[in-house]
DNA sequence: CAGCATGCTGAACATGTGTTTAGCATGATG
DNA sequence: CATCATGCTAAACACATGTTCAGCATGCTG
């Protein structure tokens, strides 16, 4: 039962023994995170180790390997995400997942996903918005945080700017195929620790104006056509 | 010198005795706004009435057609900019033009650039901060906005999260390749602007803890060991 | 051993897409 | 009129890429 996995040259750590199947979706993991979705088949098959035929006859269709690549990943990450239920300390969960070294395929094709859109794509945001709330929450309680008057759309929010503002930088600063997603959370954190934690902690606004305008907008709007 | 505009059925209100070159450019700009820089070079030459050839035959490479597009749009946006250079009352430059329904096609565009990276996302992004900047500037200066640290990191934050949850708003709810860039401007509003006002007014963070320790930890790094 | 399922491959096929080529009108110029 | 530049097109070419096909080795089963 030798599947000569010798084949690849170095041995790719995770891949030592797996059955070629699960070879081939490691491998898809791994392209679809460094270079996109619109990696060829051939290239994914030459990383595996095996012919392009071979990936078309245990998935049938990139597509559908693409969506094994999802599921792999969402499992993985479920795992990690009951697993570290206790460590709810300090940080989220996909945070403490995008620091850890092992964890950075993952993170890079979940950060595709969100790049290409899709189901996937909403369900992470959601996911991300709602552990934000989650944590956000505890603060309040713990009266580090204060409190809103919609929590679910400031946790919303935050995972839209947090994400979106992560997207901008890796579309920005790293125009090739390979992105070192590491690297991008650590430029991001240099560049807008400062002024975010400024922001979160004095403001940006110095009177209350606009937000009550606001208030008194929403609470009698002047008319709704819709 | 009738160059038969008439072919392409209703009239297109923009290209109505232009010169097929700059009909092209145009279907260009909508098609690139549209559906993305990977609309094919026939559908370009379809909208504008003309061959495919003709594309080739007038800007010689379709990466040349995008460029020239950059260039068209970027100049109508300078001479927005310099021309309603009196009006920064109560808004950026960006955010007024995403206003006006004649400017969609030019905002459509400059957001595919946005997120297909490149030289010019960059430049929009050093733009787009180096407005905020200013905008804040004058309202520190009217006492209508908090002081800060550092202007210029925070008016590069609040670019990246605007410009980066506005892209992730698009990919995330418009999965197809056309894209009505008011109607998402309009969900974000929505959806953002109470989070949004609430955290610049208000800020997130009870205390200032966490800001005090990181303004000591920079001025006292641990270990640099770059 | 014969037969057959399994895992796998090289080669070909089909299609989409950027680009090139050869040539067609048409009007200006000599 | 002959010639030629201009604006334009149909068709073909080149290439990348997803997918299919016919068949090969290997080991199990009768």
């Amino acid at each position: 039962m030798m599947n000569m996995n010798s084949i690849s040259g170095k041995p790719p750590d995770r891949s030592e023994d797996l059955t070629a199947r699960a070879r081939i979706r490691d491998a898809a993991v791994d392209c679809f995170g460094q270079r996109g979705f619109d990696v060829p088949v051939r290239e994914i098959a030459e990383r595996a180790g095996v012919s392009p035929a071979l990936v078309m006859h245990h998935f049938g269709t990139k597509a559908k390997l693409r969506v094994a690549c999802e599921e792999h990943v969402m499992r993985i990450i479920r795992e990690v995400k009951t697993e570290s239920i206790t460590t709810k300390d300090q940080t989220t969960v996909l945070h403490h997942l995008a620091e850890a070294e092992e964890f950075a395929p993952y993170m890079a094709f979940l950060f595709r996903c969100l790049q290409a859109g899709g189901d996937l794509a909403r369900t992470l945001y959601e996911h991300m918005a709602a552990d934000i709330e989650a944590y956000l929450d505890a603060g309040v309680k713990a009266g580090t945080v204060r409190p809103s008057r919609n929590p679910e759309a400031r946790a919303r929010w935050l995972a839209a700017t947090g994400g979106g503002s992560l997207l901008m930088l890796v579309t920005l600063r790293h125009p090739g195929p390979d992105v070192d997603f590491r690297r991008v959370i650590r430029e991001w954190s240099e560049e807008f620790t400062l002024p975010a934690l400024e922001l979160y902690t004095e403001g940006l606004l110095a009177d209350r104006s606009m937000l009550d305008a606001y208030l008194l907008y929403v609470s009698d709007p002047p008319e709704d056509s819709s």
